[in-house]
RNA sequence: GGACGCGUAGCUCAGCGGGAGAGCACUACGUUGACAUCGUAGGGGUCGCUGGUUCGAUCCCAGCCGCGUCCA
């Protein structure tokens, strides 16, 4: 009410049309005021009339731009009525000069009603008082003109955001940007650089000695100058980040090299407050953009998704993690769990998890050391002979392969997964499992071979998993490093080189040879688990149907499967004997002769799960082949992928239906 | 109000045009001298809904519903 200047009515009420332009007199103050018809007032509220104070409402701010009106500011810095307000109002406290309005409304018998109403007002985040708006002088940038070179560097890819999609929520602030605000009423901070004379004029330089010179030069002798005592917004500051830690304003070796920088890494949260303000001085500054990314990582949440805040007590410490599940595992869970979606549900049932997977590596090294896997002199990778390490080695390859582009690209979790499924579901599941027969059998130069392979792989393990688990992989290293040949690189193995291997190492013949052991084992002790073919059993395994590639792959890896497979022996034969069990991996028929063990329902039940399993498969392939359009659009390869698979699928059906009736018959 | 993002197994999430996946949880069984912080096997999903594009959609497009975050 004390500073208000106008009576604003929508242009279109009619109620009021004839009085726009006339004045009417403010109570209390006794100024008389415009009525003015303007957009802002809705006619629907109230009396659709409403009273305009510039100085306090941002809505009322703009309507007093619009109608030139005067801005009349009624508190001071501690929200009491200041001087532009009556004298018996002034130095009262903002609340109480409310109820001294409202009274004297009423005694001067103007208060028509006191209506409660709900309505929106700010308030301190920290302290919870109402905000009150209210003008200042403040020193502002126009941060469009920043803004257009800092648009133009990620348009152009001179930076880019990882993941992609951030790029649109910079676009989205840039391009829609406001005057920057830049100066704080703070004790702490970079202290405007302005200077002002005693006739108020100002001196805005880089330093204090050129301010005092264009002072003496303005006023033709040595003024004294008073600095601005406002600092400058943290983000400002915070924005010269890139190059002022590397000497800048001083040409240092520092900044010519570093400048711009690689990568940075931040969080989402401060992109609009850090990231684009460092783009913009960057830009300004340097003729440079600060990094040529920007990685913006996920924000960790509690199992629940909540935001992790000290007041609400859902923190997680760290450093009680570490205690409980050391930093490798933490570490790794955050690195898995870092996708390209914004946050991470932090529980403790995760990091457990990985926890057990630092666990399993550990073990497995213990299991090489003590079965004398210990690095072979001039170890060639290429060497080896085996199908087992020929697989393991390509194996090896692929996963590096793979971490390392993921890396490039901070596809860190892609990283994380592609070493986890690596050592625990291909190293220790499969290749040490299968090594056991080889490190125990006769023949000594397998075995030789498969140590030396064993500890190859094992060192491009730690190496590979070395970012994401240090202390573990560390460690490690330095407990294999007797074990053997010397390494070429006796260092920490934080030092060592990046594992740069090979495609030629790949090979797909042995991929293809230990794919169809794996399926035999697996399918194999599938069959005995439905079955509930009792452990101890030994049955042998029979191989009706294979190619003579197969057979004889089969016949060298005999030990192996009878020991994984707890099956007695191999036998190829022509026929299964009655009661055999049939299943088909790879094209190959085999069968587990354990009529003895089974229950005759229950098999009839497998196969006939199986058997309505393959056709299944045979209709929806055959439905997709049956169509003409598809076998004339579809890649060639894809038609063709889709052939062999009806193909296969039919051809099992087949089998396990010759065995169905086969034990219907003896039933 | 504007912008961005997310809805896939009980839970947490990956996949993002041609065969529905992982971890945890669950069920059964544990025998094999690395590992019970383990092993083997298994159950569990009209990939939010409705349309469209396509020979073909969990995936691309539009609309809707639900949820989240940021900015006003």
């Amino acid at each position: 009410m004390l500073g208000d200047v106008a009576v604003a009515v929508h242009p279109s009420d009619a109620r009021y049309a004839s009085l726009v332009g006339k004045a009417v007199r403010l109570p209390i103050v006794g100024r008389p005021v415009p009525i003015i018809a303007d957009e802002y007032p809705d006619p629907e509220k109230g009396s659709g009339a409403v009273k305009i104070t510039p100085a306090h409402d941002f809505n009322d701010f703009a309507v007093g731009k619009r109608h030139n009106l005067p801005m009349i500011n009624v508190l001071d810095d501690f929200a009491r009525i200041n001087d532009n307000a009556p004298p018996e109002y002034r130095g009262l406290d903002r609340f109480a000069a409310r109820k001294k309005v409202v009274e004297e409304f009423e005694r001067l018998g103007l208060l028509r009603g006191i209506e409660k109403t709900r309505h929106v007002v700010p308030h301190g985040d920290r302290s919870g008082v109402v905000v009150e708006p209210y003008l200042t002088d403040q020193w502002y940038v126009n941060a469009e003109i920043l803004a257009r070179p800092a648009i133009k560097a990620v348009e152009e890819g001179a930076t880019v955001f990882a993941p992609k999609h951030w790029e649109k929520t910079y676009f989205e602030w840039m391009r829609n940007i406001q005057p920057w605000c830049i100066s704080r009423q703070l004790w702490w901070g970079h202290r405007i650089p302005a200077w002002f004379g005693p006739d108020g004029r100002v001196f805005v330089e880089e330093t204090e000695a050129e301010a005092q010179r264009q002072a003496e030069e303005h006023y033709g002798r040595p003024t004294d100058l008073r600095q601005d005592e406002d600092v400058l917004d943290t983000w400002f500051s915070s924005a010269l980040w890139p190059f002022s830690t590397l000497g800048w304003p001083e040409k240092t070796e520092d900044l010519a090299r570093f400048y711009p920088t690689h990568t940075l890494i931040t969080g989402f949260d401060i992109i609009f407050f850090w990231v684009a303000r460092m783009m913009m001085q960057g830009l300004h500054f340097m003729g440079e953009v600060p990094f040529k990314r920007v990685f913006i990582n996920a924000l960790v949440r509690d199992a629940s998704g909540a935001k992790m805040s000290k007041s609400k007590g859902n923190v997680m410490d760290p450093l009680e993690l570490v205690d409980d599940y050391g930093a490798d595992a933490l570490r790794f869970t955050l690195t898995a769990m870092s996708g390209a979606a914004r946050d991470i549900k932090l529980s403790r049932q995760r990091i457990e998890g990985y926890r057990n997977f630092g666990t399993k590596l550990w073990n497995a090294t213990r299991f090489c050391q003590m079965n004398g896997c210990a690095r072979a002199e001039g170890f060639d990778p290429s060497s080896v002979k085996l199908a087992l390490n020929r697989w393991i080695v390509g194996e090896t390859v692929r996963t590096a392969r793979a971490v390392t582009a993921a890396l490039a690209d901070c596809g860190f979790d892609e990283a994380a997964n592609a070493l986890y499924r690596f050592i625990w579901n291909r190293f220790c599941d499969w290749y040490v499992e299968l090594s056991k027969p080889v490190l125990n059998g006769p023949d000594e130069a397998a075995r030789a071979e498969t140590q030396a392979s064993a500890a190859w792989v094992l060192d491009e393990i730690l190496k590979l998993l070395h970012p994401i688990m240090p202390f573990l992989t560390e460690e490690l290293w330095g407990q294999t490093a007797d074990f053997g040949a010397a390494r070429a690189h006796r260092d920490f193995l934080m030092t060592a080189p990046w594992p740069e291997l090979s495609d030629s190492l790949i090979h797909s013949d042995a991929d293809a040879e230990i794919a169809l052991i794996i399926e035999a084992i697996s399918e194999g002790r599938s069959v005995r688990a439905e079955l509930n073919v009792p452990p101890a059993a030994r049955p042998a395994l029979l191989v009706l149907d294979a190619t003579p590639a197969q057979r004889a792959l089969l016949e060298s890896s005999a030990p192996l499967i009878g020991q994984l497979l707890r099956v007695s022996e191999l036998r190829f034969v022509d026929a299964a004997p009655e009661g055999a069990i049939p299943y088909v991996v790879e094209g190959v028929t085999l069968a587990l002769p354990v009529a003895e063990f089974i229950d005759l329902a229950a098999e009839r039940a497998r196969l006939a799960k199986e058997v309505a399993g393959h056709g299944g498969e045979i209709e929806k392939l055959s439905r997709k082949l049956g169509n003409p359009d598809f076998v004339a659009r579809a890649p060639e390869e894809v038609v063709e992928e889709n052939r062999e698979r009806l193909a296969e699928a039919e051809a099992a059906k087949a089998k396990l239906e010759a065995a169905l009736a086969r034990l219907g018959a003896v039933a």
